[in-house]
DNA sequence: CCTCAACTGAATATTACTGTCAATAAGGCG
DNA sequence: CGCCTTATTGACAGTAATATTCAGTTGAGG
């Protein structure tokens, strides 16, 4: 399955000094903000950016970029395409929470959906391939309701 | 099922006048090319820039940019996010020959694999919620083989 | 044919993201 | 507990993919 615990400021601390790397305030701030975030939210570094700014946690964009792009390698935060011109991102859930998109390709309208066949049927590719699984995401790209109806294409 | 058509030029002709759009030589081109594209093989905006100058039948990137984007949003051509920093597009297959992809997140190798079950449930996922399927595609997100052994992360 | 709006290409602009570098602070170790 | 090494941060500057603008062109309907 997936492997995509969840993390602790203990456990993100012992993985990334696995590696020689560090634990620092503004990486234990950032997993916060994305463990707390609500079901559903997907934030953009420039989100994360005001946010992290309103709570009076500044943090730089340097930082968050590269913390994102971190905690994305490790399988920790998922990137996603929601949006045309800059990335999304939320935590990387396992099993029961793990979710997919279906995404308006006109106004980026998305709602997201369950599905167990599909986080088995991406685990044993992986596996067959002996590739190590970070995150297994089903894009749906449709037009919505909504934007079929207006003629404007 | 997908909504993905094989498309010939008098095909690509009448969706696009129906929409009040023209069916241009540099639009015919390009589809020419991605359908001839052998399995497998993905192009950038860079790589089909420089496919088409070699053929001799030079397009402009500014074209290239918004034909790509054109096509992927009528479901022609499929838009990927195989690599850092910049897109990759192919043909649009509809049943036997549509295909999800497995991506090294490290070196960028993608393996790419069918599966009739996610194509159903994207397609049942789609309808659900009443939005009109383009595109369907599984990204596995994971490190390959080689990529695992070298230590480097 | 004729008309007119969609389209192209060249040049320019935008902007998400990356690289650089000096100052700082984790964390291993004695 | 300090010390030392080096990963990390933040400010700033830089890059590159992609969008926009606009004057000239051309497809398509009548
Ligand atoms: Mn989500
Ligand atoms: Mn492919
Ligand atoms: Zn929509
Ligand atoms: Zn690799």
């Amino acid at each position: 399955m997936l492997n995509a615990p969840v993390y602790t400021s203990a456990s993100l601390k012992a993985e990334l000094n696995e590696k020689g790397w560090r634990l620092t305030p503004q990486r234990e701030v950032i997993l916060t903000v994305f463990q707390n975030l609500p079901e559903g939210r997907h934030l953009s570094a420039e989100d994360l950016y005001a946010l992290l700014e309103e709570q009076g946690e500044g943090i730089s964009l340097s930082t968050i970029y590269r913390t994102l792009k971190l905690m994305s390698r490790m399988g920790i935060l998922r990137e996603l395409e929601l949006a045309e011109g800059h990335k999304h991102y939320e935590i990387n859930q396992p099993h029961p929470h793990h979710h997919h998109h279906l995404i308006c390709v006109r106004c980026s309208k998305t709602i997201e959906f369950k599905s167990d066949p599909i986080l088995k049927i991406g685990t044993k590719a992986a596996q067959k391939e002996g590739y190590h699984l970070l995150d297994c995401q089903l894009s749906i790209h449709a037009v919505c309701p909504t934007c079929q109806r207006s003629l404007l294409v």
